[in-house]
DNA sequence: GTGGCTGCAAATGGTTTGCACGACC
DNA sequence: GGTCGTGCAAACCATTTGCAGCCAC
């Protein structure tokens, strides 16, 4: 499955008639090897922690990320007061239930609503391609 | 309703044992005065607008977002690229349909979704306080 | 070979902070 | 009167950018 990816990311880049680096093939990896939702410094320091050959700068970091969220395969959200977090977008699909205490974020996906969701775009006349929700609450720990 | 923001400011400034400043009130007035999500700089701007006698320095618009934010008044977030936006918490609930194509917004209440939403915070643990959902799409008149 | 990509470091610009004055209780 | 809040400008810092060398194609 990470393998995929990386062959999705070589068919746009090529598509592009851009270059296929391994840098931008380690920030995806870094991304789509955690389960969690990451922060720029955490996946510049996990780069450094899982790729100790690499040395790849921040700069790069940054230019990776956005060309990736641009090219629709990895997307970023922040709330309130937490920073800018990255995950896959290709990822099967989910929306998020999120703390407004401790800024956890929690996936799920519930059919009943992807279901709603199409037919009320179909009652405003849409053609939906995407959506996002979040939920926002306070988690048990917090209470 | 907006007189009852800015009670809903006066009480939670007092229980603080923290000032009540014209600014915050303005602040806070011009988000409860949009029917649109506001960045920092939309915010700023329509201070100056529909405040001409008042001067508020940038930084104090910050500061009192944080406040707001803070206390639950207010809540931001930011997509992607988007800057942050925020907009009330306490405003009457509704979602959106967005237009990739013109740009037009749709909103709209569904109950079904809502029930849904309910059931799964509950069964993760959280205590729901408010969501944000956003469905993209073509509109009928862009097809 | 050539254009895009990277790394570095400098520049940028949105956000925060220190301080003295003014406003609120 | 004593605090807290504000305005201003300087400080900060995450992110972006310019440029020279490097690498994929």
């Amino acid at each position: 499955m990470k393998q995929d990816l990386i062959e999705e990311l070589k068919k746009i880049v090529k598509s592009k008639g851009l270059k296929y680096t391994k840098q931008r093939e380690i920030v995806l990896d870094v991304i789509a090897s955690s389960n969690r939702h990451l922060d720029t410094d955490e996946i510049h320091r996990l780069i450094s922690d899982n790729h100790p050959d690499e040395k790849i700068g921040i700069a790069t970091v940054y230019r990776s990320l956005s060309f990736l969220e641009e090219v629709g395969l990895v997307s970023s959200i922040s709330i309130g007061i937490e920073p800018k977090k990255y995950e896959l977008s290709m990822k099967e699909h989910h929306d998020h239930l999120i703390c407004q205490n401790c800024g956890k974020i929690v996936e799920f996906c519930d059919e009943g609503i992807e279901k709603s969701q199409e037919k009320i775009a179909k009652k405003m006349g849409f053609k939906l391609t995407s959506h996002s929700m979040y939920l926002y609450g306070i988690c048990q720990d917090c209470r």
